[in-house]
This record gives structure tokens, sequence and C-alpha cells, in this order.
DNA sequence: ATACTTGTATTAAGTTAATAATACAAGGAG
DNA sequence: CTCCTTGTATTATTAACTTAATACAAGTAT
């Protein structure tokens, strides 16, 4: 999964947002570390600057743990860990049923949608 | 429903996106008439530039018609507004699933969540 | 010790979006 | 006809974000 930057917002905030589901699915697993910022600005093809915002930001979070010369690593708090991942979980449902109301629809009804959902349908 | 602006994206394109998720709603119902630029912009705390701009792409789509001095009204075509509401409804949903992958969720438990969320978790 | 890697900070410039303040166009109401 | 409402257009200014180009700080490896 690549990177995916939009016009939507700031740039270093998707990259904070993409960094914690690359966490959360286990890309960068606990403890593990980091690429440098410069690795991954490139990669992400955004100024090294605006990286650096989005990791800071992580950090600010607990999320990773910057040892000045040897680059970050995700956090050993695997409690830290899980209530992030809970909460990404927890924000995308709440946003489809908000979503689905704001429409017009019943929760009833934003759960079926869901349930008769076939993948790859476009 | 209140208006939402935040600070994720041009803000004429949330504007764009609400006023299309009111129609769908049927706050705005089929044929009748919207407010004024002025008066909704005034109401949603945007400058009447940015409002338009909403408004100038809702034309554009289709959903909405301009009579010069009477304002402007929503399509009397079914058709085009039952499209737009599938349209919304699908995107939520493909949103909802492609979230929850990112976060390293199957599609069967991104289903299982739904099913079992109670409203009003926080 | 010296060079390299890595994170951090600074300053300037360029781009885009939003606002503000008007002005114009066109139809309806009195 | 004249005034009012409504949509539309223009221009300038402000603010935020991103990029660019460096420079500095602090460990590590050779």
């Amino acid at each position: 999964m690549g990177w995916n930057i939009s016009d939507s917002g700031p740039i270093w905030m998707q990259l904070h947002q993409q960094l914690m589901q690359r966490i959360s699915a286990g890309v960068y697993p606990k403890g593990s570390k980091l690429p440098t910022v410069r690795e991954l600005a490139a990669e992400a093809g955004v100024n090294p600057n605006t990286m650096q915002r989005a990791l800071a930001q992580l950090e600010a979070d607990g999320l990773v743990v910057t040892n000045r010369t040897a680059g970050r690593t995700v956090t050993e708090d695997g409690e830290v860990l899980a209530r992030m991942c809970r909460r990404l979980a927890r924000d995308q449902i709440q946003t489809y049923f908000d979503g689905m109301k704001r429409l017009g629809f019943t929760h009833q009804q934003a759960v079926e949608f869901v349930q008769t959902w076939k993948e790859e349908e476009r």
C-alpha cells in the first residue's frame, strides 16, 4: 500500500494518519525501526520538512520514540498501540454511520448495506 | 444538522459535499427552492464567494438549476437525484471498507464491527 | 579524531484558498 | 419606470501550507 496524498487538507496530517494506519496494520511492527525522515519523504514524494512534521506528531502521540542519531522506532508500549488501533477503527465506523445518517439513511439501513456489499463492486 | 467546516481541504468542496448530503436527505427536496447564496453563506459562516463556488459546482453536476433572479431550485430530474444518492452511499461504504483494510482488518471483520456497533458508543 | 548518518531548526519564497469590498446583470414588485 | 432581490464577476489582501536550501546537533563507525 503506497502513499495516498490528496489536496484534502494539510499534507503532514495525511502523512500522520497514514503512518498510524501502517503501524496499526503491522507494516511497522511494535519496536521496529522506521525508515529515516529523508527516506520516508522521498518515498512519499514530499519535502522532508513535511514528513518531519508528521513524525513529530507521531512522537507527541507517544507512538514512536526518537533516538537522536539512531533513527526512530515504534513504541514498545503495546497498550498505547492497542489504544490507537481501537481509536482508528472506532473513527472509521463512527464516520461511516455519521455519513450514512447525513444521507438520510437509518442505522439499520447502514448495517444492511454493509452486509450485502460485494467486494470489488464499483 | 448544521454546517460542519473543518480545515481539511478547500471549504467550497466541503460545502458542495454537504449540500449534496442535504439534498439526498431531503432537507432540500426535489424541485424546492434553495436559500439564497448570501443566506447560505451567512448560515455556514463563510464568505459568499465561497458558497457561490460550491453552488456553481452543484449546478455543473446538474443537481440544481439557476433562475437568474429567482434564486435556485433543486432539479426535478429524479433520476439524477437518485444517481447522486446512490453514489454518495456507495462512496461511504467503499471508504469504510478501504479504511478498515488499511488498518489491517479483513472484509469479514469490518462487517462484524458494524453489526455489533452500539449507537451512541463513544 | 574524523567522517558519516540521523534528527532538528531556520529562513525565504512560491502557491493556493479564503476573505473583503465592490460592481454589474437581470428579472419582479410597487 | 424605479427599486429591490438575486446571481455573477473582479480585484486586492491576507493567511496557511509546502517547498527549498541550508545549517546545526549529536551519536556511531572507521
